[in-house]
DNA sequence: TTTGTATTGGAATGAACGTTCTGAAATAGA
DNA sequence: TCTATTTCAGAACGTTCATTCCAATACAAA
């Protein structure tokens, strides 16, 4: 009976990720989204509500998208030194290649939105301990497969190497200059060693 | 001749840093600073310029304030792994005190504002780069005075540990968990052993 | 083809935005 | 005390904000 939508869902929703991912909540206006996303007013609000609910679910794709990268990263990769330097590389090749200097749309959220709505708040935490906790049984795998030494501690080294993920990615916005992040990267990881 | 000032420019300016660090700039409004700096619309306008011109001075006011608290201590301590370790301390305490989770002003303004204006984004690469010297030069002075090893590259273990110092800065804002981001200094400072 | 329902385009809403303006108030020097 | 000059209070400016509304449109089922 009613009329088809013109336009994919999905598709609508991945350039509203990389808007909000770029600009920010408060700097990206519903104007903003109505001429780059191409479709109308109304239908934006029909099918997403109002500007925060449109947010979240752009944020909510961001995760989906780059925690499953992450967590395969994990599950395939034989060795966790290598692991871990493949996962440093790759989003410091993101920041390096990215014109719009958009860097960690996570990290941009926790800066911009904290202190503020609780909603978001409660899931940048469970976000952030998902991570921490991804991190820390990879190194966790690393002493069981004998790769890393078994005096260390995964807990506060799994964290450590969390944070300073985060550090680089803030580091990259400002000074995109891949020889310096990589020796960021190689310092770090020498807590492996 | 003139009517003189009913407000001091110093602690009025104060206010503003207070509220563009804990709110950014985009969700601070006029009205807002009009109502917590207690002055007039006209009066800041005229003492300040725009919105902008008074960001920007907030802005140095907060560069000024810390640089100046960390070369101080940079230059006082005799010891370097201990100089670190009070930075690192200094940083969590202020986060896991702070009721407001302001984080820090640089952080949440590198991430708000990049993309965006050039003159600040170069205010911010000036500062990074400052920052990343700072550190690099202090853990020279350990290797010259013998507290590190002589094997170390001053240049990666420095930027790696400022990098990590904004990763921290960041986590602190969504779980400011006094035990978990002491772990993480922990093993960060462990590259200095 | 007709009918019913959802989508669409675009105008319209009222509130909030940054900024400017005007006139009254206040004070240091003459 | 008078005068010159600046600050101050608050209204007013034109834009932009997020959101809603209303016909007009389009399409699946009858």
């Amino acid at each position: 009976m009613p009329r088809t939508k013109q336009f994919d869902e999905k598709e609508v929703l991945n350039k509203a990720m990389e808007l909000f991912w770029e600009k920010g909540f408060h700097a990206t206006s519903m104007q903003d989204l109505v001429t780059q996303l191409g479709i109308n007013r109304a239908s934006l609000y029909d099918t997403f509500g109002d500007k925060e609910a449109l947010f979240e679910a752009a944020f909510q794709l961001y995760r989906q998208t780059n925690g499953g990268v992450i967590q395969g990263l994990f599950e395939t990769e034989p060795s966790v030194k290598e692991g871990f330097q493949k996962l440093f590389q790759m989003a410091i090749d993101e920041s390096v290649q990215d014109g719009n200097r958009k860097g960690c749309f996570v990290v941009n959220t926790i800066t911009e939105l904290i202190p503020g709505d609780e909603k978001i708040q409660s899931l940048l935490l469970e976000n952030t301990i998902n991570y921490e906790k991804l991190f820390t049984a990879f190194v966790q795998k690393g002493i069981q497969n004998g790769e890393i030494n078994a005096i260390k501690n995964p807990n506060e080294i799994g964290l450590m190497l969390y944070a300073l993920f985060n550090g680089i990615r803030v580091l990259a916005k400002v000074d995109p200059n891949p020889e310096k992040l990589k020796s960021i990267m190689k310092s770090g990881l020498s807590v492996l060693d």
